[in-house]
DNA sequence: GATGAATGAGACTTCATTCAT
DNA sequence: CATGAATGAAGTCTCATTCAT
């Protein structure tokens, strides 16, 4: 039953996130999905290959509150300020997550599936760039496949920045904030 | 003898780069030292307190091939096309160890001294942002502290993106390169 | 239904021939058997219950080889040299099944059915040696109940030799065949 | 230390013997050895690699058995005798480690090892037969290279029909090891 | 300081067996 | 009768850590 998996993927998204990937058992996921530790393996052969699974949810969560923050109908600058608050919002709420995501792409050989499940993300940032380029609002030399990519490694890494791997306080994360906001804007116009 | 730890400490990266963390034993790294498996304990008290060693060593080769690549008293269109290029170069050339410790640092402990290990870097960017400025050469509302990190930030994760989850053509990697060459430009202006 | 009994029996002969009886589990066997899971178990209680089922396959087959091999009414020389080429013949055909009996009795609970399973091979060998006797042709001294057992297990004992053990050429296999021959009239006479 | 590696080539010995080589665990060899569970790795990757040490012991006892039962200067009828009764003695009093061997041999990747771990013994009853040949006690047309084998697997079979398979009285020994004594002589006449 | 054989806790994984459908 | 998803007991094997030399 696919029941089953579901619980077993939402167990291990918050044992990973509790414990960190490595300290993670499989023996923890099945007590926390209630599901015998024989059964965990008619699923999933290790607990690595449930990753792509919760990076697939990961990239959900980031398109549902991307859909629901910003306005395409929008002008550049608050579509801008949009997208950077959408995206610390979404960094701050799932912090765990995304740690785990971070260390557990950069070791596996998931790496390759990484591309396919962030695709929904890049491709609506270059539908954004796209919307942009046609009314004029930003540079000409765009090319928006490549700096979809850009813009949004670069919004990332600030946010994990902030909430990954300081422990700012509210004023310094406003003004990192701005600071983003006044560089992108400044880079696509 | 500080021999024996130098020697554990470039047994552990070469380890590391090439099995990845999780899947380096003590076993290993004491093999490739040269050493026995009981005088490893002796200077360290696990294979994850090696991690701030490797990050001061990737640092510090962060730092030789900024030093060596870029000179100060070049215009800022140079300046930031030899960055680029110089991160670029030294991603792929140590992308192994830039891997390990992505997924080393997000999970472990030793998140705190991320920041204190990564300064010389930041510190450095800082002073050539206000070079800059000083110049007159970027934009008026930069806070040269806060965009250093942004700045990194944004050559880093583009850096990782081409080096370290795909592995695009020459051709792509130029494209991009040039793509975030103007991008930076245009963010700085 | 007897038909999946048969089934279940002629799908453990080909696991147990291919991968050894210790290798093959029971989800091999039903797969093989193109049957579910739980049905072994309504028809036996575990593989090695299949065993003697395995155990009078094979005779059976010993039994067709000697019967369709021999002709009572030919002189003693032509019936020790077609008796010792059907034993040869049968192992060599058969050696995963005869390897996996070996395994298989020496160790089990079933051993003592071994010796009701291969009775029929120790009564055709005894009427085999009383017509003989009665013919004359072997020496008087002989107890064909007793020397029926010493007979089978020499020749087997020698074709197994070659067949499970060795990887003997095809001369040298001809050659252990006359020497065997030459011994077995030896010892009758 | 080769302490510790007899230590548990002995006590597999003696659980092989006691439960059969497939009903024992490493942790009854190690509790019968009296050292850690990781400590057996240390030795042997598996159970079933400690065989042909175990096959080797084996021969050994085989060959002092052999050697202080048979005086090769008796005549050959008093050699036969001896040699048939020190293959029933010893089948009798290690029946276990020879039905071990059996079910070990038989299944496992070793078996190439078998001919070289038996070769002393054959060829010991190859010199036994030159010997013999050359007194003119034997039949002329014998190859003592094909015979000893022969002759081996002949007593053997026999030996373990009785101890292994079957529980006959004392009685019953007797006139098979007579039955088998006449049969051998009359072969190799 | 250095060694490396020995340890043993504990995680992984398998697979015979069950039982609700 | 037949099914096959689920179970969980049990065994394997690893490997960080110790400690006598």
């Amino acid at each position: 039953m696919l029941d089953k998996k579901q619980k077993i993927i939402e167990a291990t998204i918050e044992q990973f996130s509790i414990k960190g990937v490595e300290n993670t058992k499989i023996s923890d996921i099945v007590r926390a999905a209630g599901i015998a530790q024989g059964t965990f393996y008619l699923y999933f052969p290790s607990k690595f290959s449930v990753m792509p699974e919760i990076a697939k949810f990961a990239v959900e969560e980031i398109m549902k509150e991307i859909h629901s923050s910003i306005n395409l109908a929008d002008d550049l600058d608050k579509k801008i300020e949009d997208l950077v608050s959408a995206v610390f919002r979404i960094t701050d709420s799932k912090k765990e997550i995304f740690a785990m995501l971070y260390a557990g792409l950069a070791q596996s050989e998931h790496l390759k599936q990484w591309e396919s499940i962030y695709s929904p993300f890049y491709d609506w940032m270059c539908t954004f760039l796209q919307q942009s380029s046609e009314k004029g609002e930003i540079r000409e030399n765009i090319n928006c496949s490549r700096t979809s990519r850009i813009l949004i490694g670069l919004i990332e890494s600030t946010a994990e920045q902030l909430y990954l791997y300081d422990s700012p306080s509210q004023d310094e994360i406003e003004a990192q904030y701005k600071e983003l906001v006044e560089f992108t804007k400044s880079a696509l116009k």
